[in-house]
DNA sequence: CTGAAAGCGCTAACAC
DNA sequence: GTGTTAGCGCTTTCAG
């Protein structure tokens, strides 16, 4: 193994001095770095990462934290693998590495994040859900960790590093969409009703509705397993002469679609649909889904980024919330009303 | 940051013997064990990975190469969460880490084994893809780098370990469960014919279509975007007077089935559907997919129990081919013909 | 069965 | 600008 020994030799220089250049220190001259430069090229020197771990405190390797996987099928959402690929790649630009915390529950969860902290393994970590009081925050938080939360800010945004879409904003914009193309009667529809995200784009429906003075419905439950609700969400669609649906995310979406085809309405003939996420599942059948695309790529790439910065800065960093834009998807589940 | 020094002090004994309870060395007394045991208790102690690795040279960490994403799509499919999951879970019970790499080209990934290699930030890798003359099974071979695949054999059997479902017997097991409802007339549909799994499958129904003396036909392409495919396909349905596909995965099939009922045909009705992989998928809408579940936590638990056989065998190990079992999950589309 | 001591490869004051 | 010199925290011969 070649080591900044066996460099420095080369290089007719202290090993500190090929340190230095390892650093790209300004009180080097460039002649000598280049000199080092050319000895490490022709080595094929490559710095241990243990020996700088040890020396210098810093893993140049982050942390990137699951949600618990109480809901398996949570996982299936294309959303995490994309995120995880862009931070990976976004992470080795930068020279750092990407190491993975997942398990079934949060306890599992933060004792995972917990033994990585102990160990050093890494400098920092990106947090890919937010629940209000989750033991991994508070485990952070109290040991100065370095942290960054993809998701809605939920309880601590004035200590917290938020990276996320505005969705409000984007619900507000499907009401205006819907409302160019000649729609009136709006629903929104969900599958739960306790997440940050899903009660911001509810806000956003009322809000896109409000403005524009059209009648609002409280937000309609969509629980493939109970038929209960499924029945209020038929009746109120007739009742409403609902002629379009806002709805929570992709993967319902198709499921809303097939059940309303139980009952004869066609999407997007008798209803229109448009959506969030723009994962795999929107160009799954036909129609297409209209779908928000949140720009997962920019919400990993910020996210890391973020993170670094917090990482790499001596003197704290103010907690700050990050909004990445979105874009809206113009596909066939949604038609223009005469 | 409590050491093995501070350990050592207040247990009485010296650092190196605190070290090898550690690795719980069978030449230290039970009863000094237990001292150094409880004293590390009481600090609280936590071994420095960094300083773990400099000095034996062992990371406990593993890489987790997923497939370059020519096709994002792919990583869609959930399989590769839920393995990314299982291995993360079961590493942390063996105290080991997973990092990950994943990027757009074999180039790409292949730079990024090599920097996690050189830099000694992994002791092996598990690979989630196999194609031929993959540089990174390429690079990792000529570096001496202990590794496993998951996925079917492609080259390399013998210098290589597997592991993977026994893709023919599968497919050979959905012909002979058809057959038991009644069904003769069966094709085998799938989006591509290149990958060593489809090319099994296929071989599997072949040779379950041959016991039985049935009628064979060629493996069909169900490719969305073309006309012409689509087009064959129907035509030898009818021609075939099929009742049944064996479909390559979850995802196909959910597009096969809204391609059939645009020509009326209605699943299981007046055709049954058999496919692999027990997605999220397959529980999307309904008729909801008659399935192999190919048994995702086990291929991931094998496969890094395995690699750390290797890793952890002073000599090298024979390479093997480990088959994990399926089981088929029954639900809705299939149907007995009278 | 346990202790002593020499590193592992690199970093970071502190000199000059 | 560059060299000197202690370590970082742990492992691992080698003694005894």
């Amino acid at each position: 193994m070649v080591t900044i020994k066996d460099v420095a030799a080369k290089a007719g220089v202290n090993p500190s001095t090929v340190s230095r250049v390892l650093k790209d220190n300004s009180s080097i001259s460039q002649k000598t770095k280049d000199r080092v430069r050319k000895a490490m090229a022709d080595l094929g020197y490559v710095p241990n990462v243990a020996a700088q771990m040890l020396a210098s405190g810093l893993t140049y390797n982050v942390g990137l934290v699951f949600p618990p996987l109480l809901t398996p099928d949570r996982l299936s959402e294309p959303f995490f693998m994309q995120i995880l690929s862009t931070i990976t790649t976004e992470a080795k630009q930068e020279n750092f590495t990407v190491s993975i915390a997942t398990d079934m529950t949060v306890d599992e969860l933060v004792e995972q994040v917990k033994l990585m902290h102990l160990q050093k393994r890494v400098d920092g970590f990106i947090i890919l859900y937010s629940e209000k009081d989750d033991p991994v925050q508070r485990y952070l938080l109290d040991n100065d960790m370095p942290f960054v939360i993809v998701g809605a800010p939920d309880g601590f945004e004035n200590e917290i590093t938020y990276i996320d879409n505005d969705n409000q904003l984007m619900a507000k914009s499907a009401v205006e969409y819907l409302y160019e193309k000649g729609h009136k009667n709006i629903l929104f529809v969900t599958d739960e009703l306790e997440s940050e995200i899903s009660q911001e784009r509810y806000l956003g429906y009322m809000k896109g509705m409000m403005k524009l003075k059209l009648d609002r419905t409280p937000a309609m439950l969509f629980d493939r397993h109970n038929p209960v609700v499924l029945e209020k969400l038929i009746e109120t669609i007739e009742e409403k002469k609902a002629t379009a649906l806002i709805i929570i995310g992709d993967t319902v979406s198709v499921r809303v679609m097939q059940f309303l085809s139980f009952y004869d309405l066609k999407v997007p003939d008798d209803i229109s649909l448009i959506t969030f996420n723009n994962s795999a599942f929107s160009k799954l059948i036909h129609p297409y889904l209209t779908t928000f695309d949140i720009n997962v790529a920019n919400l990993g790439r910020s996210s890391l980024r973020r993170l670094l910065e917090i990482i790499k800065s001596p003197a704290p960093l103010p907690s700050e919330t990050i909004i990445v834009p979105f874009t809206l998807v113009e596909r066939e589940s949604v038609r223009r009303l005469k």
